[in-house]
DNA sequence: ATAAACGGTACTCTTTTAGTACTATTTAAG
DNA sequence: CTTAAATAGTACTAAAAGAGTACCGTTTAT
């Protein structure tokens, strides 16, 4: 554990790709194309960040969605609260109180949510801008795959372990 | 998600609880009394932290488990590396790579494993001494149960969250 | 009127997690 | 030297969560 879902890291791989070309609409099976994904995954997590406002939405036919704001004030905490399911905390208790009996007396809940909160202040300290910053595609050349997890089938046995 | 597992949660429990009384041997049946956990859920846990050093054990009658180092020296990091099975990181590929074609051009996975970084080192910075702190009980007085997750079955309805 | 797009809900399949059971090994005590 | 209480290890089962899909409705340019 400790991972976010996939449907988070479609959605930052979907936000990022949309960054590059801020005016353009992208339909969902457009992007699905693109970045190697499912039509229907893809269009789910837009759904999703349509609903927190991370993207906007234009509808009928040649519609699609296109970020709602500019990417340097989308927090990748925005992303993750609005792709994950259950609300943000490392544990149940630290999340939503009610739990359990001991919270008045209980040192580990209060240090658990301290740690929560450096863990999220890291996630709003980086932006979609970040994200994408320093190679902005040129606009039009919208072919290029870019990479994600859902593409890849056969997986090759780790033969690292990187932030340690 | 985001989450740690429970057995991690229950690891910090347990080790907190065991960290009161650095001289003393636990049995597994104990702790699980004590905290109001499962007692073969609690041998899981202890074998696994046995496993990774965090704990010492001595075999056969009287025997039992106890910090194999004082408090200060286990920070929350090694409790979760110890506790959870797959590799720490926030996504896949930020913990191990070969996963996915495009690792060299991809600015996502790199910026993953920056956020990566700032969480473990959070994880690094709490120790198990600073969950315990202000209030060390008083060596002998170990009928006092502390808070457990599995200890509470009919949940109630979040009310509130916590650390937005 | 039609087709291409978004919007929402609900369902199914798979994976992961949680918990349990069983057996072997160790060792103090009688 | 036998017994009982403890850890060690493995394997299995059940429940929960995640991931993906399908279906039907709504909107709108042509």
């Amino acid at each position: 554990m400790l991972r976010i879902s996939k449907l988070t890291d479609y959605g930052t791989l979907v936000l990022t790709h949309m960054a590059n070309f801020p005016d353009r609409l992208f339909s969902a099976s457009d992007l699905a194309g693109t970045l190697g994904l499912g039509a229907p995954t893809v269009s789910k997590v837009l759904k999703s960040l349509g609903r927190h406002d991370l993207v906007r939405s234009v509808r009928g036919l040649h519609g699609g969605y296109a970020l709602s704001r500019p990417a340097v004030q989308i927090s990748v905490a925005q992303i993750v609260d609005a792709l994950e399911e259950q609300p943000f905390g490392l544990t149940e208790c630290s999340a939503s109180s009610g739990l359990c009996d001991f919270e008045s007396g209980c040192r580990v809940r209060a240090n658990w949510q301290r740690i929560n909160g450096v863990v999220r202040r890291a996630l709003e300290d980086v932006s979609l801008a970040d994200m994408v910053s320093p190679l902005p595609m040129v606009a039009g050349s919208d072919a290029r795959p870019m990479t994600g997890p859902q593409s890849i089938k056969g997986r090759i046995a780790p033969d690292q372990e990187s932030a340690r």
